[in-house]
DNA sequence: TCCAAACTGTAAGGCAGATCACAGTTCATA
DNA sequence: TATGAACTGTGATCTGCCTTACAGTTTGGA
């Protein structure tokens, strides 16, 4: 199996095992094809493993009673998802959906906590993977709780430009091929209103609507759709309530 | 100052350090005390330490242009906050408000990192800490989505009887003193809404609501109100997408 | 290359929840 | 222990967005 240690040296803070410790790891891994639509996991599996995409593309959701979809994230080629395995043993708690024909590799998670014992830069490593990941969930809570619609759009927009914009000429546009079902599902908003709201936002020149594919024509007007989203607000003045700095 | 040293040993993961590692810890340590109303850090501050709440309570939230808040978590004795300084350098994303009296104590993320490299269990216990948070997180945002404010209430009251449950006679109560106001900045509407809601439990029943103090009465009705929760949910069958196990 | 399934666009109507406006109650602290 | 500030309770009105319904368009697999 020679194939999945080359995948596994994709993932920069595994570039740094040592053969040996890749060897270790690669035979106790597993790998599996995922069909468009077939379930990686479900929730209430048991998480005992940590997943590699090796190739295409993951949606990470859940679903409420009466049907609806929500999506927590878009898992691409060369990362890691289900890594809460690591923390404790606890089952999944969503659902992982191949949204492309996909290559997956499970490493159990014992073995891999074994190598973080080891060896703490990968430890390190990991840390860093769940804080960002951390970082982005907490940022999208705050951009949904009281915004409207429209704000939640514009700040989605602005988000998909920073994690998946590509250059195209002159504009950037964003290179993930998403329904408008898809945008509503990671606001929490229906169908009709995302493709009422992207229209408006076309009609104002702020946006490029193109099928399944977005283009950005107007980032600082985006913004500027945000209202102040938290994450780019100036420095708040406050004085009054500012706390001197830490002394010994 | 073996006052704060005294208080690093209150964190478990803490505990495990050598006597010389703590003091070493401690001497870059720096601690300051807090009133009600001020502000530990506020969003843009350099994020170039990690913060351990000695004494007190902290409230971690940031606030819409137009003056809304929406409460992210409170931190209790004993917790870390502002961890993702860890993660790279980045400044707060956030407002750290003290709601009591308060005494915190800041380490340099630089030092913190320097024990994570030599006590890799050190450093599996704050992956530990950041990847429960993200669950919690996690969690939150899907009770959220798509769900109506009296869904979003119930979920909210039983996660606060999780997490702040206190043993009361014969029934459980919520440890924490929130306003409604409180309550409606975690799940995103108004305090009329929140008022509305509890009313109707109580007449139901369900809760018992004094003043400040809330207390849950039937805590599976409580449940049943949340409507399939997601982190509830009974296994979901759906065989046809079900996925074969992973195979070597 | 053809057809069904998936996706986009639009519009009328209804409703959950926001907003606004007070009045009564409890709490902190001077 | 008095008094203002913070909190709770309750209505009337307004509105953003969901719901429902359907027609047109694109796409991708047989």
């Amino acid at each position: 199996m020679a194939k999945s240690v080359w995948y596994l040296k994709q993932v920069d803070w595994l570039q740094q095992l040592t053969a040996d410790e890749a060897a270790r790891l690669e035979s106790r891994a597993m790998m599996r094809r995922f069909k468009k639509g077939q379930m990686v996991y479900v929730p209430h599996d048991a998480g005992e493993t940590v997943l590699l995409l090796a190739v295409g593309r993951i949606k990470l959701k859940t679903v409420t009673p009466d049907g609806k979809e929500a999506i927590l994230a878009f898992i691409e080629e060369g990362e890691l998802f289900g890594e809460l395995a690591l923390v404790d043993g606890s089952p999944r708690g969503e659902f992982a959906e191949a949204v492309a024909e996909s290559q997956v590799i499970a490493i159990p998670a014992a073995d891999l906590g074994e190598v973080m014992r080891n060896r703490p830069d990968v430890a390190l490593g990991i840390t860093r993977l769940v804080g960002l990941r951390r970082r982005r969930i907490e940022n999208r809570l705050q951009n949904i709780l009281f915004r409207s619609n429209r704000e939640r759009v514009a700040h989605l927009l602005v988000e998909l430009l920073d994690t998946h914009g590509v250059r195209n000429g002159a504009q950037w546009q964003i290179g993930l091929r998403l329904s408008h079902q898809d945008l509503a599902s990671l606001i929490g908003a229906t169908r009709e209103s995302v493709t009422l709201i992207l229209g408006q936002l076309q009609l104002e020149k702020i946006i490029r609507v193109r099928r399944r594919q977005l283009t950005v024509l107007d980032r600082d007007r985006l913004v500027a759709q945000c209202s102040g989203a938290a994450s780019t607000n100036p420095p708040p003045p406050a004085e009054e309530h500012r706390a001197p700095r830490f002394a010994r």
